[in-house]
DNA sequence: GCTTGCCCTAGAGCCGACTCTAGAACCTAG
DNA sequence: CTAGGTTCTAGAGTCGGCTCTAGGGCAAGC
């Protein structure tokens, strides 16, 4: 499936996965290729659909805040062939909780920010209260309850 | 409330926020405290409960991705005093926003990573399938079903 | 035959956010 | 009196992840 015989330029390499040619020519450099690029006329570079289908994934793993050095290790293992799978899967297990405790601490924040939001909220349309600080700690769940807390 | 009149040194600021001695020195210079920092004997640093309290949300709202600039940019208004309520509500829905749109797109990454884990497990225990490649989209969310899945 | 556009390499530069260094002052305990 | 710990300043260094520059090649179209 979807194996088209299409070799495609680094430019539209970049069109396609959103990276520059730039970053494209630097992840190779870093070795974030899981299969050597090939070289046309001109020793331009040649891609398939593959690369590009890697390269998608390496995007969603930076996205989610992979480093590179750990997307190099997860390449190397892939390069390396069968046999690796156990490894590439813990890499990848603890990876997702990487990205769930990402997700965990960003929802607590967001809490707080939303509360101190509802903070704001009140004050500006029951007129100020007293002063109006830090970060608070939501009391008990009720920004437009109560008056203790923090404006600034 | 909780306004004890303690002074705090930079250590015991460095403690209670979890920050370094040096990065607070830096959010100084980088005009990110509220109130300008008393000194006592030596030229020693004094902060305050309340300074420790901005410190927390300055740690928040960093800790939610906001840069610096923005962070300068609230304190600012902070310091103006009263009549920038507006200017400092958009900021924080903006903020708040952009969080919002963070761990969307990080929950989007945990899909596929997640998707990823489960061609993996079954890789692993129902033997190996043919070659196993990109982000190819989770086609139908059944991951321990169907056989067409990269696992690279 | 010349411009335009895409591509090449090696290496420098940049940006954000710290992090550390050097050299000196002060305070407290032994 | 001295050693250890904390603090001070100004400024340099680090790190991750790009991003760009210089200088050049090649191919297609006017």
């Amino acid at each position: 499936m979807s194996g088209a015989a299409e070799d495609l330029s680094i430019g539209q390499v970049a069109e396609r996965t959103g990276l520059s040619v730039h970053t494209l020519r630097f992840y190779e450099r870093e070795g974030i290729l899981a299969n050597a690029v090939r070289r046309g006329a001109g020793g331009r570079r040649l891609y398939s659909e593959d690369d590009v289908e890697w390269l998608r994934l390496c995007v969603i793993l930076r996205a989610s805040g992979m480093p590179l050095p750990a997307i190099r290790a997860y390449t190397d293992l892939v390069r390396q062939g069968a046999g690796t799978e156990r490894e590439r899967l813990d890499l990848l297990r603890r990876h997702r909780e990487d990205v769930i405790a990402q997700i965990d601490r960003l929802t607590r924040c967001l809490d707080l920010i939303t509360f101190k939001v509802g903070v704001y909220e009140d004050h500006l349309d029951r007129g100020p209260a007293e002063h109006v600080c830090g970060a608070s700690s939501p009391p008990e769940r009720t920004p437009r309850n109560q008056r203790a807390a923090s404006a600034q």
